[in-house]
Formats: C-alpha cells, structure tokens, sequence
DNA sequence: TTTCTAACA
DNA sequence: TGTTAGGA
C-alpha cells in the first residue's frame, strides 16, 4: 500500500510552527501573490504540504535578505509541484518528528535534488548580480 | 478559542 | 512587520 501520501491540510497555526514563520507573514506573502492556500467555508486558510514547502521556500530566499518581489520573480520561474499529485513521495521526509528536526537544520534537503541545484544557482546569479548593482 | 480583514503605529 | 479592533 502507498497510503503515505501527504493530503494534510494544516491551519494557519500549523503552518506557523512547520515553517518558524509568523501568521502576519504567511498572509502577507499569499496577499503579494507567492501561495494560495485553499479556503473553508469560513474563509479560513488551509494550508497542503506544497503550501508549506512553499512558505518554506519564500522563508529561505527572504533570509537571503531579497525583496518580496525577487522572491516572487523566482519562484514564479520555478514551478514546482503544486500539482496536486505526486509521484514520488519518498523524496520527503514525513516523519513529523524528522521533519522538524531537519527544518532545524538544512531544509534544502527537503527539495528535490535538480530543484535544489536549479534553485541555488539561481539565488547565487542574483546575489552576485545585487552586489554588483 | 482560533482565524479573518482592515488599518494604524 | 507588529499589533489591535471587531466579527464570524
């Protein structure tokens, strides 16, 4: 059985603790644009595990100390996921205990290798790119 | 109690 | 970004 597949949805609260980042901050990334949470019928936010990955990257690129917009720009070059389905479950960790553990620590290893490549090669030709500005 | 939007500091 | 008001 491949019952493993991550359909959670998580409250902003969740979602809070999953990515260290503020629920002031959370709503204002999905007001600029950078993640639709999906919404109940009370409007409230419900977060899918590509939200959090989401956030998680918005979290890494704005600790790059890049603007709201770059951060947008690049994420909006690199698709990925939110497709809704997904085929390869075991490049994730989801062990709830593991993975806030790794969050800890390197959650560039939560993203799959040639995105991770894509993605650092990216940050690093526009933080050269701003340094020489 | 939690979350939501709007708006001001 | 923090925080508060006022409502669902």
């Amino acid at each position: 059985m491949v019952s493993t597949s991550p359909n959670t949805r998580y409250t902003i609260s969740a979602a809070q603790k999953r990515t260290g980042l503020t629920g002031r901050q959370i709503r204002y990334y999905e007001s600029q644009g950078l993640l639709t949470p999906e919404r109940t019928q009370g409007n409230q936010r419900r977060f899918s595990d590509s939200d959090i990955l989401q956030l998680l990257r918005i979290k890494e690129l704005m600790e790059k100390n890049l603007d709201i917009q770059t951060v947008k720009q690049l994420l909006l070059e690199n698709p990925e996921s939110e497709s809704g389905d997904r085929s390869g479950p075991s490049a994730f960790p989801r062990t709830g205990e593991n993975i806030q553990d790794v969050l800890g620590h390197r959650l560039s290893s939560l993203y799959p290798v040639s995105n991770r490549v894509e993605l650092l090669s990216l940050l690093d030709s526009i933080v050269v790119k701003k340094a020489q500005e």
